[in-house]
Parts: C-alpha cells; structure tokens; sequence
DNA sequence: TGCGTATATAATCATATCGTTATATAATCA
DNA sequence: TGATTATATAACGATATGATTATATACGCA
C-alpha cells in the first residue's frame, strides 16, 4: 500500500508566495496547455520584457518551469516532475483557462510558432 | 442545472499572497479544525502578540476569518462563507493537520477553554 | 475602583519585492 | 561580418511586508 509523504507546510507556503501574483499565477495557468516563449508573454501581459524575464527566473529557480531553447526563442513549459507538482495543478484547476489571451496574440499574428 | 461563476484569477492570487507565508498558512490549517484565540497563536509560533495580531488583521480584512469575543479573549474562527472558501479549504486539505501544536499547548496548560 | 491579562493599533525600521533602465549574451539573417 | 531580434542579468529605486516597541482599549477580578 502507498502512502504520500505529508506536504511540508513550510515549502507550501514558499509555493503559493509564488503564485500569489497575479503575472505568475496568470502564466502558470497558461502553461499548464501550453508552451510560451518570453516575448509572448510580454505580449499578453503587456509588461517590459525584464519584468516577465525575472518573474519566470523565480518560477524557474523554484523548479516549477523549465525552459528549452529552440532557435531564438526560449520557450517555457511547466515541469510536472516537481516534488509538489500535484499540488501547484490542483491549485491551477481551479482557475478558468487563459487560452483567449493566446488566441487574441494570434489574431494579433504574435504568437510564435517554430514547429 | 447550476454553474459555479468562474474564478477570478486577480483576486485569487491576492488569496494565494495572504496564504503564502508559513505564519498564516498554518494558522488556517489549524483553524480548519478548531477555533483559537490570540494567546494560543502566540504561544504556538513563539511570536510576539502584535505579531500574531497583524497576521490576523489581515486574514480578517480579506473575510477568511472572524473574531468573537468569551469574555476575556476573542477566539477567531475560518469564515466558510466566503465566496472562494471552497477554494481556500481545497487548497489547506493537502496539508497534514497541525494538530499536534494544539495537543502540546495543552500539555503545558496553555490551551484556553472557556466553554 | 484599581490592577492584571488579552488584544488591537500606531509608529517605526529592516528587508523583500517588483518594476525600470542599462547592458550583456546568443541566435538569425542580410 | 555586422545588424537585428530574443532573452538574461545587474544596478537601482519605489513600495510592500513583517517584525518590534510603545501605547490604547476592553474585560475580569479583588
């Protein structure tokens, strides 16, 4: 029989610090269907392209994105290997997806695609 | 056929913000379970008193709990009519109770019971 | 009524947070 | 190679946060 080691209530409140501002609980919902890459971000946010950098430094040094460079871009992605990554898509369920601000982006022809 | 109004995420990550801080993220696990007056805060978190007063200032601005007065203290309890109380109390149920905390107060005869 | 206990609030300070500006790095493209 | 685009980082400043100290208020009790 499996049991969950208990969540760590310390490490938790850490987490929901994170995601306790509006930008970067905007992008992990975001990223929870798809991948973004910094200038798209900027776009939707509408904020300069330092502010978004290190609002997903901390996302990234908290182990909750990850980034892949492909060609110019660095698109980021949701790491679903984080010790509480159950914990953090809970939480994110219970937001109403932000897939227009995607969609508008495209019909702005801003959103990046390199596939 | 009934619909939950969604979600906003604005003011959820306002929520999140006031939870993501170890203080009052483990006072409200411990008010999911059981009322707690100011002195047991104190003596939980070997915090000073205005300390706990301010953390509880802010959890009562922001309508997740509620004070009453018995006589000599005033007890704080989580408020369940919140409109994201369901959320707020999705999100302390992965968490281990606190329990303990309160069971060690009384060891040393620090609960406060004035039923 | 006066004292002790419980709590709130105000003032203040140190630190954290978040944004901006300036600059550095890496890739693309002509 | 040089210019352009995408991104990261460093330095700095304004504001927010959380703690402390001092003080005020409310209740219970002798």
């Amino acid at each position: 029989m499996e049991t969950k080691p208990a969540m760590d209530i310390q490490k938790s409140a850490l987490l929901l610090k994170l995601l306790g501002d509006k930008t970067r609980l905007t992008m992990m919902k975001l990223l929870q269907s798809h991948e973004c890459c910094v200038c798209e971000f900027t776009a939707i946010f509408e904020a300069s392209q330092p502010a978004i950098s290190q609002h997903l430094r901390k996302l990234k040094d908290a182990g909750l994105v990850q980034e892949t460079r492909r060609g110019q871009w660095i698109f980021y992605s949701i790491r679903r290997d984080h010790e509480y990554a159950p914990f953090v898509e809970d939480v994110l369920n219970h937001f109403p997806d932000q897939n227009e601000r995607l969609t508008n982006l495209e019909k702005q022809g801003l959103r990046i695609s390199c596939e």
